[in-house]
DNA sequence: ATATAACACTCCCATCGGGAGTATTATTCA
DNA sequence: TGAATAATACTCCCGATGGGAGTGTTATAT
């Protein structure tokens, strides 16, 4: 029988409000939570059978039409799961981010290069902000598919547009900087940018 | 053959800077990188073969005493892929934060469980923060082991700096929102926390 | 009437995280 | 000086993951 993983618990979670068929799950983890928890969606189809394999979710085949398909519940057990998850400490934020490796290797090509993958973040910065926005927008309006929850999501989507923000004020600052430097990127004399590092070595203990 | 990765061209990048025992870069990998490249440790010893295999670099055999290591120096066809693939655009950054995971489900849990999840995701943060501090004081004392590289170093530092201020700022925040809820955390009234969605709605296109 | 999109999955391979294990050399501290 | 411990230098392996391809059915758009 396989160990629950962090997604085991995000599917038991989505099962603690209201149930779910698979094809749903995979859905709703489409839509907000691939920016703090992304997971495959093939793999989505695979949690749900953990679960109750571990008693904490009951599966019932359904039928539209001749299709089928199989839609989960939360048990009892499932819900006193969740419950003692959520006492155990989380992990920290973990980033993954190749732009800033090609940011880090910059000197080894050209100024035209680098600033050509700022902006390319930049923009995709820019995406995810109209993309926060829009939701925030839909959840302000109609509540979303739980009013009752927008106190939590309002909290969790708190942190995704702190995230945009501070991609998009990073990425405006570094091309700004950039742009002084002279041509040849692996030779600026005395750069403005490295004033950071002074300010953040202020706080060190 | 296997085909290169991001985690490769982070290896070839820093051969691109000196040679390096395969050990030594496991060690560097794990100074600044693993903040927004993070990979284990066993698999680095395979990245420098698959460069080998490619003809981006060359190992030489050497020995301490009678224990052998491996060392890898980067060939003039290496320097052209690396910065064949600086020219092309690189993935945005991709979060994954299981502490979030829980206080996205928070109502199905206590107070307490959720004002102590926040505090241990503060108290990371504050953790990184000191450490980033630590980095900072020494790139900006020594210039560290790469000093004409320090102006990229500050630009990739920067964005590690604001994300560690950024959690840290969530977190405090979150903590004062929660701290006025009732007991019952699945039932606030008209919670304050709200009215960012509000804020983050009136940039909707 | 037909094409396309949405629904509802399964299968598979290469990559990755991470722990355990092996052996040698350097350093510390009693 | 000797023993313990840390650092160097890796290898092996299992289970989790990313992600693409493939199969068939039902709903919607044109």
């Amino acid at each position: 029988m396989q160990r629950l993983t962090t997604t085991s618990y995000v599917i038991l979670g989505l099962l603690a409000l209201r149930r779910w068929s698979t094809y749903e799950l995979a859905q709703q983890m489409r839509r907000t939570i691939p920016y703090y928890w992304p997971r495959a969606e093939s793999h989505i189809y695979e949690e749900p059978r953990k679960l109750v394999d571990h008693g904490l979710a009951t599966a019932k085949r359904e039928f539209v039409g001749r299709r089928p398909r199989t839609v989960y519940a939360i048990t009892d057990k499932g819900r006193r799961a969740l419950k003692r998850w959520l006492g155990k400490p989380g992990r920290g934020p973990l980033v993954e981010f190749e732009g800033l490796v090609k940011v880090l290797f910059a000197e080894q090509g050209t100024k035209e290069q680098l600033l050509t993958t700022l902006r390319s973040i930049g923009a995709e910065a820019e995406r995810t902000r109209q993309h926060h926005a829009a939701l925030a927008a839909e959840l302000a309006g109609t509540g979303g598919p739980f009013p009752e929850r927008l106190h939590v999501n309002a909290l969790v989507f708190k942190f995704m547009w702190e995230q945009a923000e501070m991609l998009a004020r990073w990425t405006a600052w570094a091309e700004q900087e950039v742009a002084r430097w002279p041509k040849d990127v692996s030779k600026p004399r005395e750069p403005k940018v490295v004033t950071v590092l002074r300010e953040a070595a202020t706080f060190a203990s």
